[in-house]
DNA sequence: ATAGGGTTAG
């Protein structure tokens, strides 16, 4: 597309328009053009008035402009209106209006232009094919998909290298892979879009060696290539992989940098590993090339950050969006980090601060408030707003926001209340509200309903190691030896390994990994006498440890033992003896923190007077002066 | 005028 015009210039070739009389539409049409992409609605509009005061109907050509200039300007509803109003569709006209549907998601819609396109005794062309494919792709509509293939056939497109990605892009998401693959194969012409189709497809399925044999295997690599090889990896959860394939492209010596999408792509897995410094790099790269005024970017920022521990650069990316950048989406991030750190009263108020700006809520709002709700403790406020998703904000409450309520009655100890609800649901109890039953049992140390909950989780998701062993710990704190033991055995017998915990920390940009008991790292030696050290003085300040959280059938001096090597200890020592005093430490667990440890770790934060934030795999606990940000409820 | 994208409970 050429350059878009300023907008005086604009205004200078609109305005002599408007004084004019009725002209013939081709006066028109090419302003459309320019206006198409320039989201200069008002001036569209203008012409478009001045048209129609004048009692000049657009014919199918000149329509075909004004519905692609709606539509690129955000404006679906005058397009879908222009386009009704003529009577003599043309095949531009219809193209026009398909690529409108298309670009608003509207895949269904778009169907229903094609087939009236067939009513009008019309195949369709080359730039047809490839929007109408891409709605089979996303409503996996692989008899549509097929039935296209045959039209684009018979319309005598099947050289069109267009149409031909698209065909493979569609089979690909419908999960025909052989089809796609031998259409690929088959293909004499194949340029990087081709590759890249099939690569995103791979990686869909999560066949990351398929995809990666094609990148490696791929001559004409470009951006969008090697953008799919990031996002695959952090769809997958293989964010290390993520992290140095985006490192090998930056020093790859061709001219392909990461763009907006690419950035995207990447946030994501800073966030997974909370690698913070290197999203502060990424966030730098941004700033430097100017990708950093794409709104979206600093929504993922926010996102990232969030879920890196900084609350404070999370809250500084949301507040550069303008007011009107700020969509429901911006609003959702902010108020699921909120909750996510523990801080329910400021979920709260940002979930009124959008609906004050006029903002519509949807369902990730409310699992994000219900959430923070559940998090602080504000059992009323969290059933208020749950029992006015669907009166006052015409929000559908689904499954997770069961869970989230269930989660939010069962910590509070009120289980019954709980189970109860679980029986009122309109839907089938999935593992999501059986596992925050569960974990709810565990707190307030409820057998009975904790047994209930394991069989349905046991049913639900059988490969899922962590429910045996909460339900194997809480017998053997009860005493119940002979049962943990059944337990074990089938674990045993089931091959399953119990997942090992493990907490990592960054220093310098290097995440620094630690396992329960681990004794591999290079300074393990000082590590574990700062540890030794630890249980004098913290006792001197008055702590006892916890020995519940032990949880093996030994005495209680080696359980005390157990404690001290557990992994987000480990993690936090390391800190202290690697950074200057008075720099925050931030360490990640894959596993749900131990109690021992959060009390632990308050100690640590007064005795040392650090700031220590730990990300747990439900939430984050900042510990300062002795308390933490969960004031224990958790 | 093809391919890639942000927010989601235990």
């Amino acid at each position: 597309m050429s350059k878009p015009l300023s907008i005086h210039r604009l205004r200078s070739l609109v305005d002599p328009l408007l004084v004019q009389g009725p002209l013939h539409p081709s006066a028109y049409a090419p302003i459309f053009d320019l206006l198409t992409g320039c989201n200069l609605l008002k001036l569209g509009q203008q012409l478009h008035a001045h048209m129609a005061l004048r009692g000049l109907e657009p014919n199918a050509f000149l329509a075909a402009k004004m519905v692609a200039m709606y539509a690129s300007s955000g404006d679906l509803d005058s397009a879908v209106f222009l386009f009704r109003r003529v009577e003599n569709p043309n095949q531009l006209l219809f193209n026009s209006m398909i690529r409108a549907y298309t670009r608003y998601g509207c895949s269904m819609k778009t169907i229903q232009v094609y087939c009236r396109m067939h009513r009008f005794g019309s195949n369709g062309d080359n730039f047809t094919f490839p929007f109408v494919l891409k709605c089979c792709a996303d409503l996996s509509d692989i008899r549509m998909g097929r039935c296209v293939h045959g039209v684009s056939l018979r319309a005598g497109c099947e050289l069109d290298m267009y149409v031909g990605t698209s065909l493979i892009d569609m089979y690909m998401k419908c999960g025909e892979l052989c089809s796609a693959r031998k259409l690929f194969d088959t293909t004499s012409e194949r340029d990087a879009s081709s590759w890249n189709a099939l690569i995103n497809g791979y990686m869909k399925v999560g066949d990351i060696c398929a995809a990666e044999s094609l990148f490696r295997r791929m001559r004409c690599k470009n951006i969008v290539s090697w953008t799919a090889l990031v996002s695959g990896y952090t769809q997958n959860g293989l964010a290390d992989k993520a992290l140095s394939v985006f490192d090998e492209m930056l020093r790859a010596e061709s001219e392909i940098k990461p763009n907006w999408v690419t950035v995207m792509s990447i946030l994501p897995a800073c966030a997974h590993s909370a690698a913070l410094d290197r999203g502060r790099q990424i966030h730098d790269y941004t700033r430097r090339t100017g990708l950093d005024s794409n709104p979206l970017i600093q929504i993922a920022l926010a996102a990232m950050y969030a879920k890196c521990g900084s609350l404070v650069d999370a809250r500084r990316c949301f507040f550069n969006l303008k007011a009107d950048e700020r969509s429901s989406v911006a609003w959702n991030t902010m108020i699921t980090a909120y909750a996510s750190h523990g801080y329910g009263t400021e979920a709260v108020s940002a979930f009124e601060e959008m609906i004050k700006s006029g903002v519509c809520p949807d369902d990730v709002t409310f699992t994000g408030l219900l959430s923070g709700c559940s998090h602080s403790g504000l059992i009323d406020t969290g059933l208020k707003y749950f029992h006015s998703m669907k009166a006052v904000y015409s929000v559908e409450p689904k499954v997770e926001h069961y869970a989230c309520v269930v989660d939010l009655l069962g910590r509070a100890g009120r289980l019954v209340e709980a189970k109860e609800l679980i029986g009122r649901m309109p839907m089938k109890a999935g593992p999501s509200i059986w596992g925050a039953l569960l974990a709810a049992s565990r707190k307030n140390r409820n057998l009975e309903i904790a047994e209930m909950a394991a069989r349905e989780l046991f049913v639900l998701e059988p490969e899922n190691s962590g429910n045996y062993v909460l339900l194997s710990n809480m017998y053997a704190e009860a005493g119940k030896w002979m049962e943990v033991d059944n337990l074990r055995a089938t674990l045993k017998i089931q091959g399953m390994k119990k997942s090992p915990g493990g907490s990592w920390i960054e220093v310098n940009g290097k995440a620094h990994l630690f396992l329960g008991g681990d004794t591999l790292h290079p300074q393990a030696k000082e590590i574990y006498m700062l540890l030794e050290d630890l249980p004098s003085k913290i006792k001197a300040a008055g702590y006892t440890p916890d020995t519940s959280f032990a949880l093996h059938d030994v005495s209680e001096e080696e359980k005390e033992q157990n404690l001290t090597t557990h992994s987000e200890k480990l993690a936090v020592a390391f800190g202290l003896l690697n950074t200057n005093p008075g720099v925050a430490l931030r360490v990640t667990k894959n596993l749900r923190i131990c109690g021992d440890c959060h009390t632990a770790i308050k100690f640590i934060s007064k005795i040392y007077q650090r700031e220590i934030i730990v990300r747990d795999v439900n939430r984050f606990h900042h510990f300062k002066d002795g308390f933490c940000s969960c004031r224990d409820y958790w």
